[in-house]
RNA sequence: UGGGCUAUCGCCAAGCGGUAAGGCACAGGACUUUGACUCCUGCAUUCGCUGGUUCGAAUCCAGCUAGCCCAGCCA
């Protein structure tokens, strides 16, 4: 085993980020196998930066042939659901990773987590504490001064072993005793002054029901949690780095043989979005947004609904690396991996989001025809389909200028662009309303440039996409931007909510979509990615989601 | 002002004493029936600062500076 270790050590020597180098030093000793964890409080629903986490702990284990558990960090009954388990499993599994038969809750370690309590009362190693909240704040010091001891710091075992009986027979109201361990008040780590181990909740637990009305605290519960479930490697956020001798203590004086190792990274932030729960749940609560998975979230539900792909997070979350260091990733990176994803294995078809007409004036009146164009140029396997074309169609409001600018190289009153798929089409004149505003625009098409034809007369430099008028269908398309913009705070120091996060749009798509379902996926010929909205879409009325846009070189009014 | 951590290109991030990987972004160019994709090219004589050790330092040492985290009976 140690000589597979090494080998797998060597072989991976060089690999990324420094959790390796521990883990090989590791390997490299007594560990035959990597053990790890991905522990939620199921408080909420996950988002990206919870992606990173699972990534690496998932990604780690199966590196190095060994394993990873889903353990629900459930010790907090007051803020815990079971909607938030079943999303959070839903998530993972979408994600893409298999806890296999390792589900597991913190709430089924309880009677463990006591018996330790009591070893640790009967070696003097901790106490019940009668401080009030506020009392023991005083107590505790502060940064720069050192705390002092409790009162109640020296009972005896005996009445420390009655007192917290009483506590778990529901003798006590809330807040009135504490389980403490005994460290030093007077350590400059503030987490080693006498850290509570477990207070009195009355609360109803999502798991154990009333079974309990003491509930242990994180830094007491999640070392025996990993040392319970024999993990090697108990991967946490920076912000922990400071529990780690606390950890190591519980870990230490619980009797229990195993010994994992804890170890921090920086959480993922990123521009022009909100990674905190709370900020998260305040958008959902406010109304600002359709739910946890409002396509503009940087949740995993919110992410899936928009269309993007297990595939794109998880090669999102190997891209941005990890270190300890703080950081915020640029989001344009989320953005390219879902592209990098979509490019190959989406079929292409021609949707106009903002519609403007376009008559063919010397087309046959009636006539339809159909055209064939591929549905994926990158990949052939992907087929090809007909596209009906006449003398009415649509083409984008953008596409088309009056008075081009310079570099316009799309349609204007005596230019010639390529419809895709279809013939060149030479613009002669447009319609205005009586605001002068342009309704309609007036072309010839040249019969001799139909695609496919071989023409090789003369080469136009835009290919534009469009839209049938008759055989059209209407669509709703919904345009996402950023959730937040960067440097736009309220005086609280929150980000706002950027009013043009959604855009709604009426638009016209080609027939050859209309039976898409819900979460079909679909490049719209140069605007993007999009996906068929699973909430709100039916087959009467299509509701598209843009998933990202396409990269553009053109920059208007330069 | 106590303790812990971090500092390498606009944003991530390798690097572990032998003379600055890679990705994103950006800028040029080629190609193009998506101004996309793809392909080229460019993009840190320099690693927070200052000293020191060394033939040689982003890497070692010392001192400074800046940022983040910790005073929940949250996780």
């Amino acid at each position: 085993m140690a000589e597979e270790n090494k080998k797998i050590a060597e072989d991976l020597s060089g690999t990324g980020n420094f959790i390796h180098a521990y883990i090989q030093e590791d390997l490299g000793e007594n560990l035959s196998h990597v053990h790890t964890r991905f522990p939620p409080e199921p408080n909420g629903y996950l988002h990206i930066g919870h992606a990173k986490s699972i990534c690496l702990n998932f990604g780690l284990a199966k590196l190095y042939g060994g394993k990873c558990n889903l353990r629900f960090d459930d010790t907090n009954p007051t803020k815990e659901d079971t909607e938030y388990v079943e999303s959070i499993e839903e998530d993972v599994r979408w994600l893409g990773f298999d806890w296999e038969d390792r589900l597991f809750f913190a709430s089924s370690y309880f009677d463990t987590f006591y018996e330790v309590a009591l070893k640790l009362i009967k070696e003097g190693k901790a106490y019940v504490c009668d401080l009030s909240a506020e009392e023991m704040r005083q107590y505790r010091g502060t940064l720069s001064t050192p705390g002092k001891n409790s009162p109640y710091r020296d009972r005896s075992v005996e009445e420390n072993l009655d007192l917290f009986t009483r506590m778990k027979n529901g003798e006590f109201p809330d807040g009135s005793h504490t389980l403490r361990a005994k460290i030093d008040m007077a350590s400059p780590n503030i987490n080693m002054r006498d850290p509570v181990l477990y207070r009195i909740a009355h609360a109803h637990h999502h798991k154990t029901g009333d079974a309990w009305c003491i509930y242990p605290m994180y830094d007491f519960a999640h070392p025996l949690e990993d040392v319970i479930e024999n993990i090697t490697h108990s991967i946490c956020t920076m912000e922990f780095e400071d529990h780690r001798p606390l950890y190591d203590w519980v870990v230490e004086n619980s009797g229990l043989p195993a010994k994992p190792r804890q170890i921090e990274f920086a959480r993922l932030g990123m521009t022009n979005t909100v990674m905190s729960k709370r900020k998260l749940r305040a958008l959902v609560e406010d109304g600002l947004v359709d739910g946890w998975d409002d396509p503009r979230m940087p949740t995993i539900s919110g992410l899936r609904r928009r269309g993007v792909t297990p595939e794109a997070i998880r090669d999102f979350c190997e891209k941005i690396g990890v270190s300890k260091a703080n950081s915020r990733v640029d989001s344009s990176l989320l953005d390219h991996c879902i592209r990098d994803d979509l490019k190959a294995k989406t079929p292409v078809a021609m949707a106009v989001l903002r519609p403007l007409k376009v008559t063919i004036t010397n087309y046959p009146e009636g006539q339809i025809e159909f055209l064939p164009v591929e549905n994926n140029p990158e990949n052939e396997a992907l087929g090809t389909r007909e596209v009906p074309f006449g003398r009415e169609l649509y083409i984008e409001q953008e596409d088309f200028m009056e008075v081009p600018e310079k570099k316009f190289f799309r349609l204007a009153p005596g230019k010639e662009v390529r419809l895709k798929g279809a013939y060149y089409i030479t613009c002669t004149g447009v319609i205005k309303d009586g605001d002068g505003k342009i309704t309609e625009v007036l072309c010839t098409y040249d019969p001799e440039t139909k695609s496919g034809s071989g023409f090789e007369g003369r080469k136009v430099k835009g290919t534009l996409h469009w839209v049938c008028a008759d055989t059209a269908i209407d669509a709703e398309v919904r345009l996402y931007d950023a959730m937040m913009l960067d440097n736009d705070e309220d005086p609280s120091g929150d980000m706002i909510m950027n009013p043009s996060s959604l855009e709604v749009l009426s638009s016209k798509v080609e027939p050859s979509i209309k039976d898409a379902k819900g979460g079909d996926r679909f490049q719209f010929m140069r605007n993007g990615y999009f996906c068929v909205d699973t909430k709100t879409s039916t087959p009467q009325k299509l509701v598209f989601n843009r998933i990202v846009a396409l990269k553009s070189a053109y920059k208007p009014g330069k």
